[in-house]
DNA sequence: CGAGAACTTGAGCAGCATCAAAGAGAGTGG
DNA sequence: CCACTCTCTTTGATGCTGCTCAAGTTCTCG
């Protein structure tokens, strides 16, 4: 995990790579709390809050930075909007690991992944880099990786998947069982990740 | 659900009763997502954003208040420690829907549930009280009811649980997979708790 | 080419779901 | 005070989903 600039206290931004807010069991098992993409920004309470359920691990080389100051024109909003974005994602992780069967999760996720890189500027239009290992969804998605594995073989075999050589292509169904928000507002989000992934 | 005052578009704030931010799938399934107990507020953020991946439904009678503004003297790092405490939860929730048996998931939401009463003060030292249908908690847990209903009847078994007439006395086995972090700080959460439930 | 990590495969089992129906309470109205 | 009804809890039988254990096979990279 390279860190750009020296080590400052304070909010990082994700410049490049996945990490993840892992939480470990005293009995070997693991579970990925929350990923953090490009564009994404760590809030120092994440790290140093006196109750630190999590730890925050590199899933991939990744680089980072300290984050732009808030007082800069406009990122504010941009920040809060980031943090709504988080909440979001942490609160449909919950209804995935609720309610989705396996096959279900990995599509779910597999999509989550694709719009937020998207939203970074670093997905394509049906496909997007997937630098993780199965074992690595497997802890996200509370399943075994022997699980994923014969999962993304039926995903694979009913068309809906490609994954080779560190890239996904996923072909949307479009019949999500989950009826979602409206759409982001295109200003603040893409805002943030590209008034900070350009710096 | 009973608002005390008029209804203000602002944060509101639960004074008696339960809450659930709830997600329903268009096929019927249902997932709770969090729970909202006596001292907790809601973001406004919450019920108005343009994504709103959840609904907020009261889960038994509850008595809710607009909530005092941030500007009162000392408030404002009591509002920061609730959203801090808020995340926690959902981050506990990922881990027990992510890892744990139903036996273990239980166990464990229960014992959140002890903790988060004992500091709005609504819970005795070793029981309190619970609202919740056996349906509601499978919700929770990611649980069919029936299996939520045998499992209690495990922990009953075992000595560990005790729920008859709307109170739970749960026995603490002192053997948590998983690792906590450091006890809250003691004065922003009850400071909130205290601060608001009086008022 | 060798070694380690990641992926794949198989067999068997357990946890939890599903379906269906029968008790328990709790409130309501006659 | 007793049906009546509604919700909640409990029980049984059966089967699928996903886990476990164990052994390959392929990939990556030095």
């Amino acid at each position: 995990m390279i860190l750009a600039g020296q080590r400052t206290p304070g909010p990082l931004l994700v410049l490049d790579g996945w990490l993840g807010r892992v939480q470990l069991f005293s009995d070997g098992r693991r579970q990925i709390l929350s990923f953090l993409l490009p564009g994404d920004v760590i809030q120092d309470a994440h790290t140093f809050q006196p109750v630190a359920p999590s730890t925050i691990t590199a899933l991939c080389d990744a680089v980072l930075c300290p984050a732009p100051p808030a007082e800069e024109e406009g990122l504010r909003e941009a920040y809060a909007a980031s943090a709504a974005l988080d909440e979001i994602h942490l609160l449909r992780q919950i209804a995935r690991l609720g309610r989705m069967s396996a096959y279900e999760r990995i599509q779910d996720w597999l999509s989550e992944a694709h719009e937020r890189l998207s939203l970074a500027g670093r997905a394509g239009p049906e496909s997007f880099p997937m630098p993780l290992t199965q074992e690595m969804l497997a802890d996200a998605l509370g399943l075994t990786s022997v699980h994923v594995n014969r999962t993304l073989q039926a995903m694979r075999r009913d068309g809906v998947l490609e994954w080779r050589g560190g890239a996904v292509r996923l072909r949307q169904t479009g019949t999500s069982m989950v009826p979602r928000g409206r759409p982001l507002p295109e200003s603040a989000i893409p805002a943030l990740r590209k008034a900070l992934l350009a710096g």
